[in-house]
DNA sequence: CTGTTCAGTTGTGGCATTCCGTTTT
DNA sequence: AAAAACGGAATGCCACAACTGAACA
């Protein structure tokens, strides 16, 4: 694990606080994992996703500039930040915000969406929104590290910083960050855009940095062509795995694969997908959320199938697999508490209200004429 | 690789209708 | 206790510009 300087301060010029890496304690942490409630630096969440299957379905975000204790979920173009949701409240509902010239309610903001598995450098190049940064310009780059490249200490954000926003709101959308004293629900945050670039804050050189130092340790980048190989970031359904390494005894028989594939997101996993626990204390009010939200979030299962899991994953395959399901068991038990009252606040938070995504269908449907509230054809108006 | 074309899909608001829970008879 | 009346919420319908993505030059 290299030893990282501070970055002195983000483009704005306010002074980045430190923010260690909870595993290593020396790195700038620039990730969030919720599962774990920890802050990570590039290097030490690869280390600690790849130990096993299922710690690489843990969800993680780039950690919030604002109060550097949450996942950030708002991007924000225009201070070239990264906020959670109620950091980003905050900031964009101050009517005196001194951060920007413009009124920080008009700042171009997108939302930020979390990533899984065990991404390889070009996958995060990617993810973290350094698309356009080629890898072997992050490996021969170095004149990178002094910020003097385009990704440096520049000013300006070019128009890659367009963030692709997910098209689902995940589970993880519904717990609210611990961190905070409020709950607030991000406002006015503009829904898909349609570039499919992305978005990093104040802790941008860092980012870099830490890009440039993973891909010069990963055996598998090709240095000739600056092409970095994909590690196994394959992703394995935790019930085909179970399954296929228990099917002696486990009870839960399967012969149609894609009835019983699931795809879910690590916090799903831990702290619903799997506790029935948590399940039951949330009571029928979440779970039936939960599968009326099945295609939000990514869990496929079919209804008849989830007590069978359910059961299947319990006393009989903790057993088995004591690295797996003990992992999640301590996680479940510890943060119960808290990702029930979490998921209680942002449920009381929740916006119900219509949302208008582009204006201009609405300008159209205001002035269109009509027939018994019916649009009504043009032709039809000249008869 | 870039730009253009084109067919299919999406989203927009007001009214009518249906559904369902509550109150009244 | 049962039926009727009432009222609020949910849903569907309509046309068409805007959007999306595939195919092609």
């Amino acid at each position: 694990m290299p030893d990282s300087p501070l970055p002195a301060e983000h483009s704005h010029g306010s002074p980045l606080r430190r923010r260690p890496c909870d595993f290593c304690n020396k790195s700038t942490a620039l990730l969030y994992c919720r599962a774990d409630n920890a802050k990570l630096c590039l290097s030490c969440d690869r280390e600690v996703h790849s130990t096993n299957q299922l710690f690489t379905k843990h969800t993680r975000s780039l950690l919030c500039d604002g109060c550097d204790s949450s996942p950030a979920s708002i991007f924000c173009s225009t201070d070239a930040v990264v906020h959670c949701q109620n950091c980003d409240w905050e900031t964009h509902n101050k009517s005196n915000s001194n951060s920007n010239s413009s009124s920080p309610a008009t700042h171009d903001r997108r939302p930020l969406e979390g990533f899984t598995g065990c991404p390889s450098v070009t996958d995060l190049l990617s993810i973290l929104g350094f698309e356009d940064l080629s890898k072997k310009g992050l490996l021969l780059c170095g004149s990178c590290e002094e910020g003097s490249d385009s990704y440096g200490s520049g000013d300006k954000f070019p128009d890659y910083l367009v963030w692709d926003t997910p098209s689902f709101v995940s589970l993880d959308d519904l717990i609210v960050s611990s961190g905070s004293e409020h709950n607030y629900q991000a406002m006015g945050v503009p829904p898909l855009p349609k570039n499919r670039n992305a978005a990093f804050g104040a802790y941008k050189d860092e980012l870099v940095r830490q890009l440039r130092e993973l891909a010069k340790s990963d055996p598998n980048v090709d240095g000739d062509e600056g092409i970095i190989k994909p590690i196994n970031d394959e992703f394995q359904p935790i019930i085909n795995m179970a399954t296929t390494q228990n099917n002696r005894s486990s009870g839960f028989e399967h012969n149609k694969l894609e009835e019983q594939q699931v795809a879910y997101s690590s916090n799903e996993a831990n702290t619903f997908q799997w506790c029935p626990d948590v399940c039951d204390a949330v009571g029928q009010d979440l779970y039936s959320d939960q599968l009326h939200n099945a295609t939000e979030t990514q869990c496929i299962v079919p209804v008849e199938k989830i007590d069978t899991v359910h059961h299947s994953i319990t006393a009989e395959n903790t057993q088995v697999f004591p690295n797996i399901f003990v992992g999640v068991r301590e996680i479940n038990s510890q943060e119960r508490e808290t990702a029930l009252s979490r998921y209680k606040e942002k449920k009381k938070s929740r916006r119900y209200d219509k949302h208008i995504r582009y204006e201009s269908r609405k300008v159209r449907a205001e002035s269109r004429i009509r027939i018994r509230g019916r649009f009504a054809k043009m032709d039809r108006l000249d008869v």
